[in-house]
DNA sequence: ATGAAAGCGCTAACAG
DNA sequence: CTGTTAGCGCTTTCAT
């Protein structure tokens, strides 16, 4: 009952380990082991329930066919997806996917970097944490392929996979304009990293280069009380004096929480207030009211970062930032109220 | 720049490995290393930089730290929330996860598991496969712990998670007909674990006790094409000449699609037709049509499972069978129409 | 209080 | 063709 070794089979047969070894990983055809006793024992290793322990292998081979993948929290429905393909995709080069969730903290980002690095996984793909640089340079110091994705740090040279934040956001707050807004707000988080700056600096501009512009409206939440910051500052865009007529949320958590907030407060949409949502929810589709989105290939990113890391998990160096294209996807063709 | 060892360490020190490992493991205070020594190696350990290879010392003391999830797919929001909560939770324990999807596929849940018991994990978490329950039982053969969750098979005798899909479909169900609803109709996946025959039957044997059931009413679709099969149920429910006025979708994905199509046909709700969906969706936060559903406590489920599984892992052998209660929610208080 | 050595299960280089 | 052997980096028992 006690696990079964290749010294186990070696022993019933009466060759060597080694042999067995070779057997069993497929090196033998190679003009090796007799065709008979290579039968012998593939026909003994599944009689006697042989599995193979990857731990030995991998401490022999230093290799664990393992990534660690690391995201903001999986239960967030884009990084949900983002992880699924990760891991499909993965699972065709024949990785298994160790995932953990930072909550946007530096130091579960640190510890789970730790952690990644000490089991030794052939590669790591994570969202960066805001201030994380250091963090992240602890992983190139010791050598293993990464990929950051969703965001990368600045002055790091590291592959990236992402979106190009700030084309998708200018151009869908200029159809906001087109639209008839007049009185864009912007709720993004307080985080200072290219996916969220982009955000927020694509529709300024557009709303500079439209003479819309006003800063009192660029309102920044922190990601811990995102619930409370959220629904405060709605309250105050809707006390305005001046009225605000279009939201620009920066994420589908703040949208949602923003929504959801805008019924309570009886805020009609869009017939009092327009929206725009960086990034699709499933649930759009099901909410009838018309909702305004940018939305990010999910799938081809996380594909792609996937055969991006296994590039350079097999000697490839090259550095990429690799920038998809969002869609923007405006409901209302033409003028609403 | 290669990795450094307790070797090293003990080389530039001019002392034992042995000793390296008692003071980096924690396990030297016992009255064992001198002070004096026990600093000496804990600051050239700082200074070296030292990690300790997790693989070698799994392989020496046969534990990994590390569990397997398997849920059907990681992108639908229960099974991403669920698995959070799981991870989370295992954090405390100082475990780490590897998580991978089944996609409700035999095949694939059969090589996950082969998967998981090679990599040595200690423990594992999975939705049962239809019919998988063999592949179950290889885990059990390995005497590796497991927590089978929002399903089970019911004559394997092993740890379950869950909540009450029987009791909890059977209210809802009598909640809606005192709405006013006469002619119900649900539409389930076609799979034969209990978590979804449960639900079919609450709702059935509720219909029978008010003389409401009606066989052909009760409509099981393929996972593998939802979208096609769901639409064309819809489709027909609402071409059939005595009018269905409500739909029990028997999971998210399946009411999502669902209400996409109904808003397609042009459906209402509720004027049309009453909807009740077994998962709540953060979504239906932002639907501004009433939704009833039918709602689990995944953090609490999420938690006890790792507990559960943790206390097995240290050595329990108690099987339990944990089933918590789902909230229900109706929207509309009284009548409708 | 510390060192020496065995061994976890596997691979790979070398010998025969 | 097949056996032998030396580690991979760590823990742990047994000496000293």
């Amino acid at each position: 009952m006690a696990t079964v070794s290749m010294q186990d089979i070696a022993d019933r047969l009466g060759v060597s380990k080694g042999t067995v070894s070779l057997v069993l990983s497929g090196k033998a055809r190679n003009k090796r082991v007799s065709k008979a006793l290579c039968e012998k024992i593939i026909r003994t290793a599944r009689e006697m329930d042989y599995q193979p322990n990857e731990i030995a292998r991998s401490l022999r081979t230093g290799v664990t066919k393992t990534i660690g993948v690391v995201v903001t929290d999986i239960s967030n429905e884009f990084f949900g997806r983002f992880t699924f393909h990760i891991q499909e995709q993965a699972k065709k080069y024949g990785y298994t996917v160790i995932t953990t969730n930072t909550n946007e903290s530096l130091d579960e980002f640190d510890d789970l970097i730790t952690i990644l690095l000490n089991k030794r996984v052939d590669g790591i793909i994570f969202v960066p944490v805001d201030n994380g640089q250091d963090i992240a340079l602890r992983i190139s110091n010791n050598r293993i392929p990464m990929v950051q994705i969703d965001r990368y740090y600045p002055e790091f040279k590291a592959n990236y996979i992402g979106v190009n934040n700030y084309k998708a956001s200018a151009e869908a707050t200029e159809a906001l304009i087109s639209l008839g807004c007049r009185r864009i707000a912007v709720i993004c988080y307080d985080i200072n990293l290219n996916a969220l700056t982009e955000r927020r600096n694509g529709c300024s501009d557009a709303l500079k280069r439209n003479g819309l512009y006003e800063p009192g409206l660029i309102i920044n939440v922190d990601y811990e009380n995102q619930e409370e910051e959220i629904t405060q500052a709605i309250m105050d865009l809707n006390n305005n004096p001046l009225k605000v007529d279009a939201i620009f949320f920066c994420s589908r958590r703040i949208c949602i929480t923003g929504i959801k907030y805008m019924y309570q407060a009886g805020i009609k949409i869009p017939g009092d207030m327009q929206i725009l949502c960086f990034d699709n929810i499933d649930s759009f589709r099901i909410a009838n009211v018309p909702i305004n989105y940018i939305e990010q290939p999910i799938r081809e990113m996380g594909e792609k970062a996937v055969d991006l890391l296994i590039e350079q998990i097999n000697g490839s160096d090259e550095v990429s930032r690799c920038v998809f294209d969002a869609a923007i996807n405006i409901v209302r063709p033409s003028g609403m109220r």
